[in-house]
DNA sequence: CTCGCCTACTAAACCGGTTCAAACGAGCGC
DNA sequence: GCGCTCGTTTGAACCGGTTTAGTAGGCGAG
């Protein structure tokens, strides 16, 4: 016997055992196993414990012993406090929440550096890639341990589960939209393409460079309307900000907007940058939609409530949060891949061009 | 000798020092302390790790010899979805990130009924507790774990760090606002007093019952500033809606605009209050600040944004949540107190009354 | 040559539990 | 009186590492 109930004074398992006299696995089961215990030794057991201050198993040391942390792991792209300022982000890291809510799985938010030191480290037992991205530090490092993940957005990556939009067709819906309306010079309104905090008028060239999937589909979804509509591509610019918040879609805007002859309509790849175009329509003292048309991407709730309130395509943030956290929950599901629906959403913010 | 190197065919580390036929202290050794090694072995071990399939020392066990998990846990009151829907909690959130991110830990959000399921098993060194609450499920499993916390907006509480500002203050410099501009007929909007689900027009009895410290606090300083301008409190009907989200504002604004004589104040304490009572405002065909003044609490982004632009009382979630953690950081810091500034904003939802 | 010290590495204890096969005793049918 | 089953309880292995005290060997100084 002689078990070392009381090491540098911490109450652990085996000190509640010495004290009464019974084995460490009656006190694990007095906790994880109660029907295994006469109700006799399991009140004894649990009354021992809170008289010594025990405060239940070390859920590390559980979790060592099970292999399951009952957690799920949320990666994401860029630093993850920049998540909190894009109200898409925000809206799907509820839909995530409310998956872990009801299944007791804590929600463990990975961020530190591109190197994945966090992500290297992290007690999770799966983990949300929400980012759009080839495999760099972070992702490399849940993939390295093994770790089942799915992408939200991203490339599909062999093993790993997937879920995402048609972004492509919804991007075209909304050029379509404009197009249908008479439109004939458009502007484009776009997030960063590639990872180099470039700003400018992206060319054909750095459009076929883009690097994150959704961009690189809702870039070629406007080209394909718009060629299906008998323009050229290369006459719409595609205005290039970072990072990709409402300041970035003013910016843009105001360069869109400064040109000779002033583009009539804009597609943002986003409501962020939408909503910072109309901003820059007020500044340049312009018309939604009288003077141009702005067409976003999402649906965020502010879209609703703008001023104008935005035409945009809808999809649902949420629900990509819960599949995508569900995928997980279902083991044998990972490699399975969810297409969300989109769906044009016409509001007050476009319409016919001036001269018609 | 003769470790255990392939027990179930997993890698572990022991598999890769009976390779090389070392002892585990030194595979352990070539990860954590590489200068421990001559480099010429720790290169051994690091390429045979790799040929094998040895991602690096399972965290989990790494962490239970070294008792750091290196990740920060964050309880939020009301389930942990509801929290992205509160525009000043994201922020709040977005602050904690930040610090999380500087320094490589993980931000681990918390949910799981108010049991505290979750609270007592997740696996993270501190707790940042954004409730407002006297110890419940899930704080008391943080008590009894022993770990170390902060508790934000809430009561102060014995051998935990604190941060929050002065509601009170902040209240009172709203309704003063309100009175000096000749307002005599003031309605309140407040979040749920008792965690009931209740929704009427509380009475002073159910005012004193309010449980939660911020509205308790807030409602004081109405009540002094009310007081001090010579008004009677018990004449200022306080409108009580659950939960906190702009709906319940419109529905409060509603009911408190259907009154005869209508007010023609609106103190909201929150936001998304008030900007859900600017839209009841507009739903009844009132003018905003000509017929009716409204002012927040928060500041949030989108008070700025709102139409008119909504008078409110600043404070900064994001230094909370910056604060917060930081203070968790430096552990004989931990029973700190911090207030952070309040401060009226003036923008042009609020004006005199009709009459003046 | 010897002592002491330093470097490189190891054995064994430890972190705090869970789990499983086996032991034990009691009750029961025959 | 015997063999069985059933419900309890336990010893020992295990989860996968980290760490500390200590050893072997090489080297310089005295």
């Amino acid at each position: 016997m002689e078990t070392d109930g009381r090491r540098g004074g911490r109450v652990t398992l085996a000190t509640v055992a010495d004290a009464l006299g019974v084995s460490r696995a009656t006190v694990s089961n007095a906790y994880n196993h109660p029907e295994r215990l006469s109700s006799t030794l399991r009140d004894r057991v649990l009354h021992t414990a809170r008289e010594l201050g025990y405060a239940g198993p070390h859920p590390l040391a559980a979790t060592l012993s099970r292999g399951r942390v009952n957690a799920l792991g949320l990666i994401y792209e860029d630093p993850m406090s920049f998540a909190f300022s894009d109200p898409a982000a925000v809206l799907f890291l509820q839909g995530v929440s409310e998956v872990c809510e009801h299944e007791d799985l804590a929600l463990v938010l990975i961020s530190g550096g591109p190197a994945g030191a966090v992500a290297r480290v992290a007690l999770v037992d799966a983990v949300i890639c929400y980012c759009d991205v080839p495999i760099d530090g972070k992702l490399a490092a849940v993939v390295d341990r093994g770790l089942p993940f799915v992408v939200v957005d991203g490339p599909r990556l062999p093993g790993a589960g997937h879920v995402g939009i048609d972004d492509r067709r919804g991007a075209a819906s909304a050029a379509r939209h404009l197009l249908d309306l008479g439109h004939t010079r458009l502007g484009v309104l776009a997030m960063p393409l590639v990872d180099d905090e470039w700003e400018g008028t992206a060319d054909l060239e750095r459009q076929d460079r883009a690097r994150y999937r959704a961009c690189r589909e809702r870039l070629i979804g406007y080209r394909e309307a718009v060629e299906a509509a008998g323009h050229r591509w290369s006459a719409v610019p595609v205005e290039e900000r970072s990072p990709y918040g409402r300041d970035a879609g003013r910016r843009a805007a105001a360069a869109l907007l400064a040109r000779r002859p002033r583009p009539t309509a804009l597609l943002a790849m986003s409501d962020e940058l939408a909503l910072g175009a109309m901003a820059a329509a007020a500044d340049a003292g312009l018309s939604v939609p009288g003077d141009v048309s702005i067409v976003g991407f999402d649906d965020v709730p502010a879209a609703a409530d703008a001023h104008p309130a935005l035409t945009t395509v809808r999809q649902s943030h949420r629900e990509k949060g819960r599949r995508a956290a569900e995928l997980l929950l279902r083991p044998h599901a990972v490699a399975d891949e969810h297409r969300l629906p989109v769906e044009l959403v016409v509001r007050a913010s476009s319409g016919p061009p001036p001269w018609r």
